[in-house]
DNA sequence: GTTTTACTCATACGTTCGTTTCATTCAAAC
DNA sequence: GTTTGAATGAAACGAACGTATGAGTAAAAC
């Protein structure tokens, strides 16, 4: 194959890293060491480390908000009142694939994707665009429409807790392996696991008050 | 008030800023600032910032632990087979509690915790001891016991999809707020709404293979 | 009264960080 | 062949970091 240019294995690289250890917990350093680069390449084709996390989160969640759309616009084609777990899984979905398949760790993409949504640093939080906003609220509102009686607020806690489950994998991929505890799994069958787990939460009957 | 000692300080200041900026975010500075102490202050009472952050895991974890084990106690004091949803509240319900309410941010405990579990930092992820491996090894004994046909794995992520659920909170905190978006809630609600949420979805029938 | 102990303080050390600078390379444009 | 402009390279900057040091303080122990 022919050896991808040095801002693409810049791109490679930081996506590599700050899944791993998050943006504070990445150096500069360390991600144009790893993509055979020298150090003030970031500074030339980025401008600062903030600007290259934006760039490696736009390249990874722009597909995945595509195949949202995609899959939400598919659904409401056939009725404007889908089956709950079919918007589970056209939202839920997208955050489980993207992954080469032939990747190292496996999961880098979800991992990624919570890492960046979880960081604790501010630059891990400024690059979310009009676009992510609108499919979510595409999303909320025809969660709304099939679950009635679900008052806005707690439509909006289960929303969330559809992006933590997505997240589970990263929480035990931090964590030393224990006795008793089974180890995490391929993206296949938590993105199965994760979809029956997330519809019959969407599906509970409010809380009441 | 008597003012406490600065130890306590220190410790009060450690959890308020690794809860908000996570291990790395944090400086040592910044903390014996807040707690008005002195740099070296850590050194002396902590040994390091690591240690530091182990006492701070160590305290908030602790009595949680404990109303978890206890919880189940009184559970399986009644019946070998309590239903899911109380096994649900007994085990996530205290991940919400423990915030004196009368404090600042409201669910500080809980985002401490999540901060903690998920922080890509590796000096956040050893503090964990025997106490915590048994309580989780208990109640993942107790699921197996009223969820059966679930296999091994599949119970295991849905563990983890209830911690990860208590983080819900974090992830929204860390968002800007954006048009169209709920605020997050006090504590009370969001822990009714997680469990009603998480006890539909431990109950959810196996992920067909 | 002296010594001991626990603690706080200002300060400095060595490292690593993100960023900048400036010289150099090299293929395309002229 | 010369010029141009994008890209890369080695080196250094100032700032912030965690940690260590040693003097200073005050109350308890003797």
């Amino acid at each position: 194959m022919a050896t991808p240019d040095t801002r693409t294995q810049i791109l490679d690289a930081a996506e590599h890293l700050f899944a791993e250890h998050g943006y504070r917990g990445t150096s500069v350093r360390a991600i144009t060491k790893l993509a055979g680069a020298n150090l003030a390449a970031v500074g030339y084709h980025f401008g600062s480390k903030a600007e290259l996390m934006a760039a490696v989160a736009r390249r990874v969640i722009e597909p995945i908000n595509a195949a949202q759309c995609a899959g939400l616009d598919k659904l409401l084609a056939q009725t404007p009142d889908p089956p709950v777990g079919e918007l589970v899984e056209a939202f839920a979905g997208p955050l489980f694939d993207e992954m080469p398949a032939g990747d190292e760790g496996g999961a880098r993409t979800s991992r990624l994707i919570v890492t960046i949504l979880s960081d604790p640093a501010e630059e891990a939080r400024s690059w979310t665009g009009p676009a992510e906003d609108s499919v979510r609220e595409r999303y909320l509102a025809a969660f709304a429409r099939v679950l009635p009686g679900l008052s806005p607020e707690e439509l909006a806690f289960r929303m969330r807790g559809i992006l933590a489950v997505t997240a589970v994998d990263r929480l035990e991929v931090h964590q030393q392996p224990s006795p008793g505890c089974v180890s995490p799994v391929a993206g296949e069958a938590a993105r199965r696991w994760a979809i029956t787990f997330l519809t019959a939460a969407m599906s509970a009957p409010p809380t009441q008050t």
